[in-house]
DNA sequence: ATAGCCGTTGGGAGCGCTCCCATTTGTTGG
DNA sequence: CCAACAAATGGGAGCGCTCCCAACGGCTAT
């Protein structure tokens, strides 16, 4: 017998569905059953089936399906900014990353869609073309048009890095305010009083929590602090840098200082290296996200940790599991609302030399896993809670 | 009159050509042929149905489209390594960046395809699906049997960072080698003779280009590499930091290191500066990457810039000509090999502060876009030639 | 006036799936 | 042994486009 069905296949040339029927001598229907996981095909079909469908390495054509099931299997992760700076920090790749492989594990593929001009054509190509079925949405601006437009639209999305004000838009977000009031608290612990804060552009979500966090920290241990201590900044390590040099003038010079993001404080750290001075015997530094490069400054910079990738990957699955919930149940106005624990590194640029304990346990769950699965029972707990 | 076809439309639903086709008292070939320009509309007609898909905010429905052109205007950005130390260098979010916006322009969307399990399956699934019509092939592995698998398939795709062996495999690089050679000139020329590099890991084509062109250059100059001179890194920041740990204990040491990235070059700094030494005046480094950090370490670095959004930028720009030519002439075997130019960036970390000039075109590149514009004359020139 | 032609327009067929309903087959109880 | 039902299968009708060819008008050339 000549096999026909196992000689190498066509370079270039998909089959369909219909002859995958023919081949296995069954209709289209019991095929598509078949890929589509229905149980109502007697086992030695579906056996047969995929044998073939295997042998010729068939895959169904996704833009037929989509036409067929008017969904696409396709989610967008759209970053709203001025992108120029953004991929100075590592938080963009990192999200990007987690939410791929998220995408992957539940067979969606992941578009993106770097929203380079503001235009409304943009906002308006990217809903009403229906190319993806549901949206990420990194905004982490305070006012953005966009979610509105969404909302207006009803078009599926999650917001990520962001507080919502409102009960129907799920959003996944880290929790910056408690990890800046952790911050706080702990410089206070130490014994500092004068303590400056470098903040991110106010016009950010993330920003402002972590500002607030810090000075909320700060007024529960009791302490003032002057307007010349809070410097803007724009993410950016050169913004960081001048913002430093400022506080380095104001009088009395404050002995610690909260960089609202690690890439900001490697800028910080440089200012008080160039002004002669160290860290942390004269001035004591925070940062905030825990960057790898936060383990390798001079000194190793204390930091507070958020868990990124996670925000990534719950991001995704919660689109995906909006997506796939019946239309009816997700028109319902409680949408989930996760905010992921922030944690407190310390290590040496605040002067913490004399716990021994802490920096230990610093390093270790920089190299364990337990990080991750204290994450995840905290999330389930906010999922069923 | 009511002008019902003026009123908001309905929330989250999407008129069809036909739909358009009936408000315009036209047939559906007519709407189809003012949405794809195509020349044989009378003026008047095709006005008043633009102003009607306007109104309506009409989009043509992607899947429609995609299934029965056979096309579906998206293409893929592969990045099949091992990812998790990947984006500590700028250099993947800066070609994503680039990339996209590119796809943009082209009316193209971009779909990221982080190739996290190097598995048989998801290549065949990428490739078979057909979901995209052609792939952008950020591979700098020298061995890479995914490329061997487009091949065979006929599918296409650019291939990008890397040199190609064939003639019939487009690909986008930069020049890696000349960009290591003027650094290994330089460094001659400031009269080192003891020169040692730390490379990239050496299964990479782009670690290997440097390596070769590094070591080319200083023989070229006369100057002899002992092995013990040439360290692999793995682009990690750690990696260069133990390999110039390494270099400073060899005898004699050497008085200049040429790292093959940026990144790698600040870990370096750190050994450097931990070991007690200076730079330049101990121990002078050149790195790779121009990256934004580069002008702010101490002292600033001197490094070889590459135009990595050009790259990003070409790739996208050079697979979608392909897959708009004629199928026949696409099959011809002689594909684009485009190399951009790397330059010299000439700071302070090399012991070069006698030459102010020098370093002043150096500054002055990082503010105007005088680089961009050499760039694309030069690739012009290649295009033609 | 009539054939011939070009600039326009309309409608059928099909892209490769899914979904629904009709039909066939297999299984059980009276 | 046949009705009654469930399990398994087949085929029609779309999904919303593009592409092709036929048809239509108005025009010039004969």
């Amino acid at each position: 017998m000549i096999a026909t069905e196992n000689l190498p296949r066509q370079a270039g040339t998909t089959l369909t569905l219909e002859e995958i029927a023919r081949l296995a001598d069954v209709s289209r229907s019991t095929v598509s059953r078949v890929i589509n996981d229905d149980p109502n095909v007697r086992p030695a079909t579906r056996e047969r089936i995929w044998q073939i469908i295997k042998a010729h390495d068939y895959y169904p054509n996704p833009a037929a399906r989509a036409l067929a099931e008017r969904r696409s299997r396709v989610i967008g992760l759209v970053i709203p900014q001025a992108l120029n700076a953004i991929f100075a920090d590592p938080y963009f790749p990192s999200l990007i990353q987690s939410c791929a492989a998220a995408c992957d594990e539940r067979g969606y593929y992941l578009m993106l869609s770097l929203v380079l001009r503001q235009s409304d054509d943009t906002f308006r190509w990217l809903i009403r073309a229906r190319h993806m079925d549901g949206l990420i949405v990194a905004s982490a601006l305070t006012e953005d048009v966009f979610v509105t437009r969404l909302l207006d639209e009803r078009f599926p999305f999650v917001l990520i890095g962001r507080r919502s004000e409102r009960p129907d838009i799920p959003t996944i977000d880290a929790d910056n305010e408690h990890g800046a009031y952790l911050a706080a608290q702990h410089l206070v612990q130490l014994g500092y009083t004068r303590i400056a804060t470098i903040t991110g552009p106010l016009n950010m979500v993330a920003a402002l929590d972590r500002r607030d966090g810090f000075l909320c920290g700060l007024q529960a241990m009791g302490i003032e602090t002057p307007a010349a201590y809070i410097q803007e900044g724009d993410w950016s390590e050169w913004s960081a840098r001048q913002g430093m040099e400022r506080l380095l003038q104001a009088t009395p010079r404050p002995e610690a200082v909260f960089v609202a993001s690690d890439n900001m404080a490697l800028g910080a750290l440089k200012a008080i290296q160039a002004a002669g001075l160290r860290t942390p015997e004269d001035i004591a530094v925070v940062g905030f996200d825990d960057i790898p490069a936060a383990a390798t400054t001079d000194p190793p910079l204390t930091t507070v940790h958020q868990p990124i990738e996670q925000l990534g990957h719950l991001a995704a699955a919660t689109l995906i599991d909006l997506l796939e919930m019946a239309p009816a149940s997700a028109d319902g106005a409680h949408a989930q609302h996760i905010v992921l624990p922030t944690e407190l590194i310390v290590r040496m640029s605040c002067g913490q030399a004399l716990r021994p304990s802490a920096t230990q346990r610093a390093a270790a769950r920089n190299l364990s896993d337990e990080g991750g699965v204290k994450y995840r029972s905290l999330i389930s707990a906010a999922l069923t809670g």
